[in-house]
DNA sequence: GATGAATGAGCTTTCATTCAT
DNA sequence: AATGAATGAAAGCTCATTCAT
């Protein structure tokens, strides 16, 4: 009961934390603030997280689980590689919508700011769950043979890159139709690179 | 005279704060610490930049002429997009191999403090020089039938989020081959993306 | 018999909070630090005392009526004053190996924090057990004629002083020799000083 | 010039801190009271010591100097050991008179806060200044057969632990007479102490 | 052009104390 | 008696920028 209270408290000021590093950078978002969203007071915020590195680490492991389960279940559907991708990209581009911030904060925040992963989050430890279902689709594309055999960085590097360089142009505003609408093109590329 | 040695001074002080950023992170970089690697006193370094966003706003339009440069030169070659390609992407991960402070500045300062560039790159204008480029190359392939037509963003995202991803992967420490290893296959990824 | 129970959770608490105090010093040592160390809530550790400077007071009354008793048994012994400053060199010495908490907190907290004592330790009494029990120790061979007559801080100056230092320098680690080796050479010292 | 004109301030500086942190302790002063103090700002100060601790670190240098310096001229005297400790009873609290700050420094600064002075004054090499010519008044003696011969620490405690003890009562308020009343008893005990 | 001392708002973090449960 | 989450003032320190020289 207290345990679950005190989860709960914590997943507040995650996503409030979150909300504000991904629009303001993690530099320009000062824990004050944070605190003040939720109406909390700056001394309690450290009962629950030690530090503000410390909480924009526990925010990278918890979306990126968040965005790995979102993938687990595409690859746990009967259906071919093709058709996976074009999931894949949908449910990216949903979240980019719907939940700005948790794209965002991959590319403002745990991208940009690797001084405060370097401690705690070395190699791409804390990013595991998204990369281990994408390596679990792409796995499975290669021994149904559907996907060309190849290194997996070469494979991830595409997926993530590509799908949060779409996302960057889409924050910067140059992008001249809605990001939805580029699915299509964007999931047909990455299968014509991937196929065997 | 007076403006060729103003202007060999701006580059000298843009290169030190080039590499201090690329390495230490915007905000990590003091305006004193940039000074003081090159010799030169705060106070005269304002004299050069009216302040650190105009700097690395001035720093990112001079990088992204530079590659800019190098793919314009690719451009103009008379071979087939599938070998453009292979030279866009070894250009870029040798820049990454032998100047990354250039490559690592568009990922940790560019792409992450977009406060920074608020006022004075909107947009994209602040990288025309690297994008025109890719603009060009895609438009040549368009047009002569190698490149399938689609929205420019869809292919632009591919190269600029691929590459960047897979040095941002470099720079984790994760790729298990040296990073010049992936040129064939990340350049036949991209061809069979955009080939018609 | 509650009062009695009270009385245990206090000693409980002083005794924590003299270790700490003594090793880390008073400002730096938190009150949740001294909780934790007995397994006891902070707001109930306020339940035994109002508030850290109290506690810090009470502990140096504590500790001075400790150290009190042990040289009121010297006094009470039947010999010459030159055995007695022997005596209660070796008890001084004897406690800070043993007990060395104790003596450093003298020397740490009591002595350094004089704004944490100011009110409720004015003049000193709340180091008077030990005091009393020095000045009985100088009355009573002042009048066998064995001490020289003078005031009495000037005595109780050299006391607390010299023993104060010479724990004070084996706490910077200077000293060559163990500290119990310097008894001999200090009593004399002391006992050459104030014999008539 | 511009040396000296730094070396002046950072005099400044430290005497102002030396004052505070003697009146109020090391860590009830703030930097800013400090600053405020000398009418400075607080960032300018850190142009200066680099932090509260290395500030706190040289002025016990400084100050240890100043007082060696006094004892040096007693040293050179062609007196007596007799007259020397009277000398240097006198200066000391003379000191304590009409510098108060300084001598409080030693008390209830340096003796008290280890943490502060554990990195950069281990041992007790910050007041070498000090300790040196102590220890030059005591091997001058012992040479010319005036004071026994023992371990210097055993002598060295007795006039710091002395000297500060009665200091420290003097604060406390507790002297029932001027301290300067109470040189001649102390010069006379600390001779007898210390002589063959 | 060149210097670097000076400014001061702003940051992260700590901690004695309170109080609802 | 006991808990420990909550408070919030205050601390040490940083750094972009200015300006007298």
């Amino acid at each position: 009961m207290r345990k679950e209270k005190k989860l709960l408290k914590k997943e507040t000021i995650m996503q409030a934390a979150l909300e504000l590093f991904a629009i303001n950078g993690f530099h320009r978002t000062t824990i004050p603030d944070i605190a003040t969203k939720i109406g909390m007071s700056v001394g309690n915020l450290y009962n629950y997280f030690s530090s503000k590195d410390i909480l924009a680490q526990e925010i990278i492991k918890y979306t990126s689980e968040v965005l790995g389960e979102k993938i687990k279940e595409v690859n746990q559907l009967d259906i071919g590689a093709k058709e996976k991708i074009h999931k894949i990209v949908t449910i990216y581009f949903e979240t980019a919508k719907e939940q700005p911030e948790m794209i965002e904060y991959f590319l403002r925040v745990y991208l940009s700011n690797r001084e405060v992963f370097a401690d705690g989050c070395e190699g791409m430890v804390c990013v595991s769950g998204f990369i281990t279902e994408i390596m679990i689709f792409f796995d499975d594309g290669v021994s149904k043979g559907e996907l060309r055999n190849q290194d997996f960085f070469s494979a991830f590097g595409l997926f993530m890159g590509y799908l949060g360089g779409m996302v960057f142009l889409k924050g910067e505003g140059v992008l001249p139709k809605d990001i939805s609408e580029y699915i299509d093109d964007i999931a047909r590329n990455i299968y014509y690179a991937l196929k065997v």
